[in-house]
DNA sequence: ATTTAACATTTGTATATACAACTTTTTAAT
DNA sequence: ATTAAAAAGTTGTATATACAAATGTTAAAT
């Protein structure tokens, strides 16, 4: 199915828009099959993705920063989301003895264990979202959309 | 740049789990871009893409349904969406009088000519987003995409 | 003709996000 | 030592989005 389709366009998209439209739509595709994974566990792909980020820490304490700068998305409001996960008893926020200034925020057990949970399901969502791809086109995709950056 | 460079992964993710980080994250970053063009114009990007598909109309009103059907976010409130084009003049809503559940809505010509003097700007900033592609990449990774839908 | 169901949209409510202004703490400059 | 500037978060406000319930209208069923 083409882009074009989807959107009923009468007229064929010029390459690059067509390829911007595509992105941005493939994207939305991704998000709802992944939104609707976590559902169940009532956490959103934001905090979903934070949570991730505490536990690639491996122990040592994340500071708001750190947690900002490797989101997906960069949102703006990160104090909110980790009230989220606070409040949940996903993670735990101290104030960094050596820098007052900052926030030490880790990963709870509780934390831990829902990730554990969501794991092979997260796995088996993203192999079923791009199940008709082989390996070899997966790579091509991945090296095409790095070049964006 | 890989996307485990961007989300700073100390190990290598699974290939379907690198693309579909990959398609979200190329995906911000074309929303950022489009979201810098739109900001002075006042109009967020689903806004604009409210505009584009009544402007695709021709001239036939659209109801609700349609917007949402075209829209690339398929957005759970398009009245309010189109309550705020309606407040910036740029769309108009009318009860359709064959079936009165359903509204009719119609770009105005302020809307088309914030259109036309978005057009060339947005045209451009799309070839800019992509301008390291060759259009025989372009075509490539669009058929990628394409088999997602 | 009356009730029921389906349709198209709107409204209410909770949560999410963006952006700017504001604290608090630390570092740098004089 | 005092003031100014920078850093790291937090809070306020406005807007956006998601989801469910409600409204009004039309079509279908009995």
């Amino acid at each position: 199915m083409t882009i074009e389709e989807v959107i009923k366009s009468s007229i064929p998209l010029k390459p690059h828009t067509r390829t911007t439209l595509n992105i941005m739509y493939s994207s939305r595709l991704v998000e709802e099959k992944i939104s609707d994974l976590l559902k169940p566990y009532n956490i959103s792909m934001q905090q979903y993705n934070v949570l991730r980020i505490l536990r690639g820490q491996k122990g040592t304490p994340a500071n708001l920063s750190t947690i900002q700068e490797r989101m997906i998305n960069k949102m703006s409001n990160t104090t909110r989301l980790v009230d989220k996960l606070i409040e949940k008893k996903f993670a735990e926020r101290t104030i960094c003895e050596s820098n007052r200034r900052k926030v030490e925020i880790v990963i709870t057990q509780n934390g831990l264990n829902l990730l554990s949970e969501i794991d092979p399901l997260m796995t088996k969502c993203n192999e079923d979202i791009l199940n008709l791809f082989s390996l070899q086109e997966l790579n091509t995709l991945n090296q095409l959309l790095d070049k964006l950056k």
